[in-house]
RNA sequence: GGGCGCGUAGCUCAGUGGUAGAGCACUACGUUGACAUCGUAGGGGUCACAAGUUCGAACCUUGUCGCGCCCA
């Protein structure tokens, strides 16, 4: 064996040996009926793997390994998301660097585009997840596009079916209509998008407060001066309102001014009209409470069409909802019947001169200059806000009146409610739940039509009267409009509509597959909480709504790395850290091992390098063990290799198979609360802390003599432990070890999970063993802070040590002596001339150092020593004193409390003993 | 404005009532039958602050300060 892991050479040969040998699939290595299945989140087709995707994916691995190992019939179904917009974004960018726009093309024609796009580029993050180690079935890769028409050769999945099923049975249910609402309307891609694809960006914007005429020479008066307690003390007459907008370009489409119902400034204008200036449309002025008396003037401008706030106040006040802009958020004005209706047509024509056409900011600069140059620019006041964006066009949203396709939400909504309400799903951490139920209980309708060209296309066809046909197929549609010519619903659907069927689509809905029957309901989603809403939720919803069973029984929602960017990265790291790039540096387990010790529950994780590094010396640990038992024949063919331990007599070797037992019991435990970290954490001190620094140690001195056979066995049974409870963590390193260990029935990654228990656990071994080790420390401790030379054998004197102390010692002399240089050992009943003490439990021993050690340096150390348990043991006292305490503590508390003040008042008196003998000398 | 969360060693973080831990970094020493991607020993924290509950609080309650995220 090399002296480390080769983790770049190795990680390709063993991923092609688990992918050659079917590891990963439905079913391999099942030996019980218990299913255990993971959906993938499924990642873009456009995307490559961040940290993000690293960790998301790391935990399922882990989980998905674990219940493979442990025969459960697993499947990890992987895929990828069409990403409507992203995917057609990507491809466009692409014919724009050719000069071409998609609309040079048919939709058939761009469509082709897309699809050779995938085939060549959409692979790649399958291949990124593999180099992590990720043991999803490849063989069942699915596509939330596959089987659409036009898709070719090799996508031939029956996804788009799923789709269109669903869609045609949610509208036969009625929970699907089209309906003319507002929407966010991104007037880069030129579609619809859902609320929970907008960001909200706060900007430094302005707020231009606007003088609207009164219509019929009408006034009100407009408090100016105002006494100390804020009372109106003098008005001015005015004949006009002011309304304050931050979005001036759109009041060529007001259609009224709201102001308080109980505002005594206005209340006799309610029900009268103002005069929109540029046009002099009237604009009724409505009561409603939605105007804040406080907030400007009280008076607000209402744009029903372009504000989703005024919008539902329009809806209130029968306002009329005019739209003034186009697809691309630019004006329109021209033959804009709507627009020019009610006013004056000289005034129309001209701004249909100066602004048809022009750009949602162009006309805003326009209309103010135009405003200031005819005195009705009451004013400009710098203002920060919000202004929704689009999470992929990074452009200003805007609210636009259109026909939209809408899942009507309040309909579905309840059992996703109830099911974890009522516990069938359960969502980790449970604060989480709070925050599914705040969303779910406040769902506004769903909006799932996108005018898109990449997409699964709505199945419904209109007659020429409009009248709407919703089924599978043209035929079926025509079917039901005999004699009417039909067109096509020209949109496609909302990506998170297709990715909402994840958990049957990918197992063959709407046929009735085996793997349907086997693997739904599916157990686990691990995923990020950014999806909650866009996924998670939806999930439930439609799966409820369509087959009417929740897709899961546990969703375990893992924080985010956040700052993909890496700003908070490039504070403490100067960089941002790519998963591959680690992988590459430090191996995929390294990498796997560290996200996996950082998962707590519900806490963000900040990559450091340094850590994925000394996880990488980790693995080199491990590695080394298992060099030192290869160099020392534990892996010859006469040691037996078994799974279940070998009958050991030397305490040794049955305190590290109990030792093995308990964190088997730990990493179960750990892992079926989904406490990664603890598992990883557990696992690593286990092999590095107890494993390595310990037994390789104690190993040592048994190789040869009468406990040798023994000790090579429990050697090989201890490593090959490890490396199957490392296994769902470090997969390569671990297999490697296991193919270099011996000839192996199974590749590790189908070995069986140990059931091993407490009954390993030899509870006097334990004892032993651990007085050892405490005897050792101390004794290199004193050693070191004697400055006693590293290579001095000291000889030892054992003054008094019970019959527990006297049996360790037979069985365990040689370990002690090596690992804390002791020559030799005598006994006496008073410790020589210049002595160190050695105080461990029911016993002293001393090092004579008379002329080593310096009289001063034992005397401080001892007087540390003592200072620090007498504080202690002050504390132990203060509680054991207080009645309080005794009384209402539980009982082995205070037991435990007295053992330990016990335990501590005999050291001190062992040391204060050793204190007086050394001041005596010096 | 509402909600959620965080503030623990120099750094990154564990720790859901019994008196504080890990990794890295740091200091000293070190070629002890695998490992310097290592070993041994060590230094370092009034657990943000304040009040309360309790025999006992990093942990529970309330408030304050600071930070982050989500939603309006």
């Amino acid at each position: 064996m090399d002296k480390t892991f080769d983790a770049a050479e190795a990680e390709a040969r063993i991923s092609a040996l688990w992918e050659q040998a079917g590891a990963f699939r439905a079913g391999a290595n099942a030996s019980r009926d218990d299913t255990f299945c993971i959906m993938i989140p499924p990642p873009n087709v456009t995307g490559s793997l961040h940290m993000g995707h690293a960790f998301n994916n790391t935990l399922q691995d882990i989980l998905v390994r674990w219940h493979r190992m442990r025969g459960f019939d697993t499947l990890w179904q992987p895929g990828q998301d069409h990403a409507g917009i992203a995917t057609q974004m990507v491809v466009e960018r692409e014919l724009a660097r050719e000069g071409k726009r998609r609309t040079d093309f048919t939709r058939e024609e761009f469509l082709a585009k897309v699809w050779d796009w995938k085939r060549q580029s959409g692979g790649t993050i399958i291949g990124q997840l593999q180099r992590l180690g990720a043991s999803c079935d490849w063989s069942r890769n699915a596509f939330t596009m596959s089987g659409a028409p036009g898709a070719p050769e090799g996508e031939d999945g029956n996804f788009h079916d799923a789709v269109i099923r669903v869609f045609v049975d949610m509208f036969e249910k009625g929970y699907i209509y089209r309906g003319k609402r507002l929407v966010n309307w991104d007037p880069h891609f030129e579609t619809a998008i859902s609320d929970l694809e907008v960001e909200q960006v706060e900007v430094d914007g302005q707020m231009w407060r606007l003088r609207y005429p009164l219509a019929d020479g009408l006034t009100y008066e407009h408090p100016v001066a105002w006494d100390e307690d804020g009372a109106v003390t003098q008005t001015e007459t005015r004949d006009y309102l002011v309304v304050a907008t931050t979005r001036p370009e759109t009041m060529l489409g007001d259609t009224g001014i709201a102001v308080h119902p109980d505002d005594p400034r206005y209340r006799h204008l309610i029900g009268r009209d103002a005069l929109l200036p540029l046009v002099g449309r009237r604009l009724k002025i409505v009561a409603d409470a939605y105007a804040d008396p406080a907030k400007g003037t009280g008076a607000v401008k209402m744009t029903p069409a372009h504000d989703f706030n005024d919008w539902e106040v329009g809806q209130r006040q029968s306002l009329r909802a005019i739209n003034v802009m186009n697809r691309r958020a630019g004006m329109a004005l021209a033959g804009n019947a709507d627009f020019a209706e009610g006013c004056d047509p000289d005034a129309i024509a001209r701004l249909v001169e100066a602004l048809d056409g022009a750009d949602r900011y162009e006309a805003r600069d326009w209309i103010v200059q135009t405003a200031r140059a005819e005195g009705w620019l009451d004013g400009i006041d710098p203002d920060r806000h919000m202004v929704p964006h689009g999470d992929r066009s990074k452009v200003a949203i805007e609210p636009y009146l259109t026909d939209q396709w809408f899942v009507d939400t309040a309909k579905i909504v309840q059992p996703a409610i109830d099911a974890v309400r009522q516990g069938r799903t359960r969502i980790l951490p449970e604060s989480h739940e709070k925050v599914y139920f705040h969303w779910l209980e406040n769902i506004e309708p769903w909006c799932i039509s996108r005018q898109l060209w990449w997409g699964h296309q709505i199945p419904v066809w209109y007659d020429a009267d409009g009248n709407q046909y919703c089924a599978p197929t043209e035929a079926e549609a025509q079917a039901q409009a005999p004699g009417r010519t039909l067109t096509r619903d020209a949109d496609v659907l909302d990506t998170w509509f297709s990715s909402g069927l994840w958990p049957i689509g990918t197992l063959g809905w709407p046929e009735d597959t085996p793997e349907l029957r086997r693997y739904f309901p599916t157990d686990v989603l691990v995923t990020g909480f950014d999806i909650i809403f866009f996924w998670v939720a939806r999930m439930m919803m439609m799966q409820l709504a369509v087959v009417e069973k929740e897709p899961f029984h546990t969703v375990y929602v893992h924080a985010l790395v956040r700052d993909e960017k890496g700003k908070k990265m490039s504070k403490s790291l100067g960089n941002v850290l790519d998963p591959l790039d680690l992988i590459d540096e430090f191996g995929a387990d390294a990498v796997r091992f560290t996200l996996a010790s950082m998962a707590a529950m519900g806490r963000d994780l900040k990559l450091s390098k340094d850590r994925v590094a000394g996880y990488r010396n980790f693995t080199t640990k491990l590695w080394n063990a298992t060099r030192f038992a290869q160099m020392n024949g534990v892996f010859e063919a006469g040691v037996p290799q078994s799974a279940t331990p070998p009958a050991a007599a030397h305490a040794v070797n049955r305190w590290i198979i109990g030792e093995t037992a308990r964190i088997r019991a730990q990493v179960d435990d750990a892992l079926a609360a989904y406490r990664f970290n603890d598992a990883a954490n557990g696992l690593y001190a286990h092999v590095w802390g107890k494993v390595c620094d310990w037994y390789v140690e104690f190993a040592k001195p048994l190789m040869d003599g009468a406990h040798a056979a023994e000790t090579r066995a429990t050697m090989r049974w201890v490593l090959d432990q490890c490396y199957v409870l490392l296994h769902p963590f470090m997969p390569f390193v671990t297999e490697e070890l296991w193919s270099l260990t011996g000839p192996r029935a199974k590749l590790l990654v189908h070995a069986d999970w140990p059931k091993h228990g407490p009954e390993l656990i030899d509870a006097e071994a334990d004892r032993e063993l651990n007085w050892v080790i405490a005897l050792i420390e101390a004794i290199r401790s004193a050693r070191t802070q004697l400055r006693v030379p590293v290579g001095l054998k000291l000889h030892m004197v054992q003054l008094a040590l019970d019959d527990a102390g006297r049996s360790a010692w037979a069985r365990n002399a040689p370990m002690i002596r090596r690992l804390a240089r002791i020559e030799s050992l005598s006994e006496a009943d008073a410790p020589p001339r210049g002595a160190v003490t050695i105080a461990v439990e029911g016993g002293t021993f001393a090092l004579p150092l008379d002329g080593v050690i310096d009289i001063a340096a034992e005397r401080a150390r001892l007087e540390k020593t003592v200072a620090r348990a007498d504080k202690e043991l002050g504390a132990l006292r203060g509680r054991l004193g207080n009645a309080k305490f005794v009384a209402s503590a539980p009982e082995e508390v205070v037991e435990e409390t007295r053992e330990k003040a016990a335990a501590l008042e005999a050291d001190i008196e062992k040391l204060k003993a050793a204190l007086m003998r050394i001041s005596e000398l010096g």
